[in-house]
DNA sequence: TCATTAAGTATGC
DNA sequence: GCATACTTAATGA
């Protein structure tokens, strides 16, 4: 394995405060590794045995349901924390990972943990605002499955991969990776033909532009209404 | 208001 | 040319 560059960690909030030797440290101990489009990194239910950081790419983490549904849960952007089932006191992942993009993650044996929590300041403290970040926001989605109508829901899914994800273009925001009508589907508890439909609706009224896999926000004030955002 | 069925077109390896 | 992504209309809960 290649040594890996020390840049890639520093400024990172989980490694913020350390100097250049614990992070040398830290990424010697780091195995790293590319996922295609498409391909799991763990899945739901599997012994954790690593926990991981994602250096470039977007991932899906998804649950299934009792038949057999999958339900995508929220997504990841690059230097997240991610598959960190010691901060849950678990000893499986209560997830599956999927690269929703070219990926690449750097990711340490579990074993590490306790050493990671205790010697590397700033660590401990980091993951678990990203614990509270996460929880809050399925939160917010679960109470937005039950309260709003669908095209509320589709509308809230857009942006929020928009203001997490997006890159602003000419056009507008461009979602930063691969995203079918299926998925949109599945982060809201929709059907992929009722997404289907709003983004062509959408489309026609200007307030999103889309080809295959790809979305663009390009009236996202209007987007924000339709999701019935209160705030 | 929305899922389902069904039947089509478009797109990309 | 085949699989996958996407569109659209009709029907009915």
């Amino acid at each position: 394995m290649p040594k890996l560059d020390e840049s890639l960690l520093t400024g990172l909030p989980p490694f913020s405060r350390l100097d250049r030797g614990q992070i040398r440290q830290i990424l010697d101990q780091a195995g790293s590794r590319r996922y295609e489009e498409g391909t799991p990194i763990f899945r739901e239910g599997h012994d954790a045995e690593r926990f991981y950081l994602l250096l470039d790419g977007y991932l899906r983490v998804v649950q299934a349901t009792r038949d057999g549904e999958e339900i995508i849960v929220l997504h990841i952007s690059p230097g997240q924390l991610f598959g960190i089932a010691p901060a849950l006191q678990r000893d499986t992942y209560p997830a599956t990972a999927i690269a929703a993009a070219e990926t690449i993650a750097l990711s340490w044996p579990v074993r590490l943990w306790d050493t990671f929590t205790r010697e590397y300041e700033g660590f401990a403290t980091e993951t678990y605002r990203t614990v509270g970040q996460r929880i809050g926001q399925i939160q917010e989605t679960l109470t937005e499955l039950a309260t709003q109508a669908v095209e509320a829901r589709v509308a809230s899914a857009v942006l929020r991969m928009a203001n997490q994800s997006g890159r602003k273009t000419e056009e507008g925001i461009e979602i930063a990776f691969p995203v079918t009508r299926q998925n949109i589907a599945d982060m809201t508890g929709t059907t992929l033909h009722t997404v289907s439909r709003l983004l062509s609706g959408w489309e026609k009224n200007g307030l999103v532009r889309s080809t295959r896999k790809h979305i663009v926000v390009t009236d996202a004030h209007r987007l924000v209404l339709l999701s019935g955002a209160k705030d």
